[in-house]
DNA sequence: CTTACGATCATCT
DNA sequence: GATGATCGTAAGC
């Protein structure tokens, strides 16, 4: 039996940033129930703390937000225009704000499930956004905080993938903190939400 | 192809 | 009371 490994508590405390660079290629799986869906990390971006004007924790600790100043790892999901939930992934040693929005996934297991979940929409548009994502693997706030260095409904595995091109731009859905390119995805693929 | 807007609510001012 | 780390639909070109 092969043996999967999960990205470690050391790998998410690094610098956001670089955090979301290395996230592209992983596979984030989540388990529902008795079935188990998975995608490859196509698209994420970085938020940073009281340096980064777009990032919810610029202000400081807010009971939304504190999972972003927790220990890394851990799931950080928000509720937004009164419709959709986002995934992010907690990075920084605890105290220190950070995480990763999950902007895009392509699609590798469970694929009928998540069509389900999003009433039948084509393959490439399951999970090319991160409110679609979240739909599609059946993702709300009841597992926020969840800790995804552990094996349970949501994880992310250290796979062994690479070869891809990676390239970098402004965050979207933003006003502020245009200029930093904190926004990361894989060159050429059909699932990320913007090319 | 592009732009515009409504949904709908937690959070913040 | 306004806004938003979004999405789907509708209408315009």
């Amino acid at each position: 039996m092969k043996d999967i490994r999960l990205l470690s508590r050391d790998f998410y405390s690094r610098d956001t940033v670089r955090v979301a660079k290395n996230l592209l290629g992983k596979r984030l799986v989540r388990v529902r129930g008795r079935t188990r869906m998975a995608g490859r990390i196509v698209e994420a971006e970085a938020y940073r703390g009281s340096d980064d004007p777009a990032s919810h924790a610029y202000r400081g600790k807010t009971p939304r937000n504190t999972p972003m100043f927790g220990e890394p790892g851990h799931a950080y999901i928000y509720f937004t225009y009164g419709n959709h939930y986002c995934l992010n992934i907690t990075t920084q040693r605890s105290g220190i704000a950070g995480a990763v929005l999950i902007r895009a996934l392509q699609p590798l297991e469970g694929i009928r499930t998540m069509k389900r979940l999003r009433s039948l929409v084509p393959e490439s548009e399951l999970t090319n956004g991160p409110g679609k994502l979240t739909k599609a693997l059946g993702i709300d706030k009841s597992l926020n905080e969840v800790d995804m260095t552990k094996w349970g409904p949501l994880f992310v595995e250290d796979t062994e993938y690479d070869g891809f091109e990676i390239a970098r731009s402004s965050r979207i859905g933003i006003k502020e903190g245009l200029d930093r390119k904190w926004r990361f995805y894989v060159v050429g693929s059909k699932c990320v939400s913007r090319r």
